[in-house]
DNA sequence: AAGAATGTTATGTA
DNA sequence: CTACATAACATTCT
């Protein structure tokens, strides 16, 4: 689950779970190449998250940017530590229990400089206490750009993906193929709370929840798959029961309910 | 069990 | 400069 919540989810476990004491840390197959043995024995300082992108902070300095992309993954193993498996780039031991990383897009050792060219290239994230909304509405208002694309873009807004797009614009009305530009302030505030209310959501409830349980009539923990979302991966609108719309935008997956989010 | 999927980057085109 | 398309990478679930 590579969303913007998800990782924020992730960081807090392992701050639970592998901050704090020393700890053996190894990267069989590193892809942070001879870097590999530098983080062994080191302790978790901090982890930090800035949209999709998580830094790992070690004792002595050492910063490790992990991106986990489409299909990269944490999984805590307790008892012995298995076999590794697939593309495993970092391991973390703890005495009784083992957190592989598989199939990330980076895990790389990053310096100060490197640190700040990639913070640089990101947008304001909606669950950082720092978050600038008004960078991410500067950005819509001169955008000839699709809003169903712009909240793609990393640098516009950084954190929300495919399925907070689809499921934010419904929950605003707005059709994904609005010019971005062509977005009034109350639509952009009502579109950057949304998305804001959701990835905390996300957060809390470590799913991604995104129709109102009130609506659905039944308890956020209790929602079975496919009765989460109103649009995202749906035949017929949650709310309606019209047909989805299903579509390629910013070459991923877009779904939308043309009843429900009328073209302007 | 082939295919799809919650993502990014690098590169080429217009 | 902007926008858009394509390929590449890698794992899990259906």
């Amino acid at each position: 689950m590579p969303e913007g919540h998800t990782i924020h989810r992730a960081a807090r476990d392992h701050r639970r779970a592998f901050v704090g004491p020393p700890l053996a840390v190894s990267s069989p197959q590193g892809r942070f190449a001879d870097g590999a043995k530098e983080l062994d024995g080191r302790s978790l300082v901090d982890i930090d998250a800035h949209g999709k992108h998580l830094f790992y902070r070690w004792e002595g300095g050492l910063l490790l940017h992990v991106h986990l992309g489409l299909f990269g993954k944490f999984r805590i193993f307790s008892g012995a530590p298995p076999e590794p498996r697939g593309a495993l780039r970092l391991r973390l031991v703890a005495p009784d229990a083992t957190l592989d990383l598989r199939g990330p897009t980076a895990c790389e050792l990053i310096d100060g400089a490197a640190h700040e060219r990639l913070l640089a290239r990101l947008g304001p994230d909606p669950l950082r206490a720092d978050a600038d909304p008004e960078q991410f509405f500067a950005r819509a208002r001169r955008s000839r750009v699709a809003i169903g694309s712009l909240l793609m873009d990393q640098s516009a807004i950084a954190g929300a993906g495919n399925v907070f797009r689809a499921e934010a614009l419904f929950v605003c009305g707005i059709a994904p193929e609005t010019e971005s530009r062509s977005l009034s302030q109350e639509q952009l505030d009502l579109l950057w709370e949304t998305v804001t209310v959701m990835l905390q959501a996300g957060v809390r409830s470590g799913r991604i929840v995104t129709a109102d349980p009130i609506e659905v009539g039944t308890p956020r923990s209790q929602m079975r798959r496919g009765e989460r979302n109103y649009v995202y991966r749906r035949a017929t609108c949650l709310r309606c029961a019209g047909p989805v719309a299903k579509y390629d935008l910013a070459a991923r997956n877009m779904f939308a309910c043309p009843a429900c989010q009328p073209t302007p």
